[in-house]
DNA sequence: CCGAATCCGAATGGATACTG
DNA sequence: CAGTATCCATTCGGATTCGG
């Protein structure tokens, strides 16, 4: 079922929100790290590593700034955007219908 | 930004799949035990709670024999139809694509 | 049958220090 | 700057047992 394909690549906390925050062009390592919210470095290095092999994103180093690294959506993860699309405008209309989640105690 | 409230919502391995098996009617705790893959008994119960708490399924106690309990999609629950649909579309139509996961080593 | 409680190992993820 | 390595606390989740 393509559902389970769908959430094998795009699952996690993260893959998401990476798309979302590439989605109008590249990014720095250091952009994202500041721009998503309460992720970690290593996190997102380990995120980003999974979406480069999964030809999600780009990774390329500046030629002119050393010490530079963008990341950008490949064709591929452009293809996302119509799911991020649905995502966003269903959150935005039933926010608040959100209560809380339960923690396991 | 909407993608974060549906994230919060929907994030998390199994409810997707959840809605998915949800979709075509209700079903009882042991079917969807049996019909999805991979998931333990404790933690299809906190997933179906935390639905339950954010209005996604609906949880009844048969009347006519008892120990059967039945869980369905509420109305807001079915609202996420068109986001399985897309997932499900993209799933499918990119399977080739899958590589694999980055093991953190 | 449904699910909560307990036990316990595995995996996750943050903080920090370090390297090129 | 862009990661990698290490350490460690927290969480996750399977297996089993128990109760309504």
């Amino acid at each position: 079922m393509g559902v389970h394909d769908a959430m094998y690549i795009l699952g996690g906390k993260w893959k998401i929100h990476l798309i979302a925050a590439l989605l109008f062009g590249p990014k720095r390592y250091s952009d994202l790290l500041r721009d998503i919210n309460g992720i970690s470095g290593k996190v997102l290095s380990r995120e980003l590593k999974e979406m480069e092999i999964n030809q999600l994103v780009k990774r390329s180093v500046s030629n002119t700034q050393s010490n530079a690294v963008f990341y950008e959506l490949t064709e591929y993860g452009e293809s996302t955007k119509s799911i991020i699309a649905v995502l966003a405008e269903w959150g935005e209309a039933q926010r608040e219908v959100i209560v809380h989640k339960n923690n396991d105690k």
